[in-house]
DNA sequence: TTTTATTTAATACGTTTGTATTAAAATAAT
DNA sequence: ATTATTTTAATACAAACGTATTAAATAAAA
């Protein structure tokens, strides 16, 4: 009987408002209200789908981590070499232009999940976790590789690799960053 | 004739307590007040000190890179062999337990600069690119290495490493972490 | 001891904040 | 057309905020 809309969009539609508000003013500057403006709702609005601050804030961060997730999973199903599938995989983590405000946001994220002392579960890590469990077990790893330590290795330099890319410490472009992956990755797979 | 306090300790008496404010609350809950009751002052004593909030912000973020800066330079000072310095350098970007109050903040001081977009300089970097320039020039580093892709390289992998240890992703000690790092050097030093 | 510049403390003002409340508007079913 | 229920809008309020102002306390120099 009322007036239908989709929650599910409209939530999704007041996250990405979220992500621009926490990429131009910070974590601190994502109040209600300049959420709000920046969806073009009214304070009401925002409200009546997120009853506190706290959950608008954290569905908005949540959003970004489960967005990549998908992003990376995806790859798992194309037919392709499963090198090429890791590379394209780890690539997704470095931000092309239009998804920098992604990033920032995740960022602040970071900081926010080590204040809360709740940062025991990343979906992204677990993802690349599971890869590469699934890689050895295919035995298309080297065997005397230490795996728990390629993963450290890796995982570390696609996240630092990206977050310098947005300090603008990587002059290198995105063809030069996959070569420089590929290279490591050639170093494991048998 | 008055009261005589030292007024560079002083200020890094306050720059200190603002390092755990913004680790507790984020560097949005960095506020003049918040930051007066945890350097045990009064409003107004830190208000003397620092004429806003945003050059104290400012100045207490600005310390940790100064702070690590210095520390990655003495190193460079030390007689050791080249790689054993090099090493040494890298492994100061891995914060132990009682520097991660200064990470934390880093990682806070990220974000704001790019928000910023005050982003160009960073101390830190740039004296990896002095040493590594000073190396190749020395002759020390194999003929076919492309300086800038192994700059980026190096700086990522450990900067990643430091991240990830604070995201409780890296489950290897720090002596594991020296090895891995020791291994990225081979295999560019002749 | 008196003087004097520095340091601290106290208080106040105008904004912005999160959240609550309440009523109005909108629309699908009857 | 009426009804029922969801969605939106408007307003209010206490708390916290940055900053300004003013007076008090402090201690080295005279």
């Amino acid at each position: 009987m009322p007036k239908i809309v989709n929650h599910e969009e409209r939530k999704a539609l007041i996250a990405k408002a979220t992500w621009n508000v926490i990429a131009r003013d910070g974590l601190g500057g994502a109040s209600v209200r300049s959420i709000a403006k920046e969806a073009n709702l009214s304070l009401g609005a925002v409200r009546h789908y997120f009853n506190t601050q706290e959950e608008l804030l954290e569905f908005a961060m949540q959003l970004v981590e489960e967005q990549a997730t998908d992003r990376i999973m995806e790859h798992a199903k194309e037919s392709l070499p499963p090198k090429t599938i890791t590379l394209n995989m780890l690539m997704e983590l470095i931000p092309p232009e239009n998804r920098v405000v992604e990033m920032q946001v995740w960022l602040e994220y970071i900081s926010y999940k080590l204040r809360k002392k709740e940062l025991k579960e990343d979906s992204v890590h677990q993802g690349i976790v599971l890869i590469m469990n699934r890689l050895n077990d295919a035995g298309l790893l080297k065997a005397e590789v230490n795996l728990e330590e390629e993963i450290i290795h890796l995982h570390a330099l696609i996240d630092g690799i990206a977050l310098h890319l947005l300090m603008g410490f990587v002059t290198i472009g995105r063809d030069r960053i996959r070569a420089l992956i590929e290279r490591e990755l050639d170093r494991i797979f048998t």
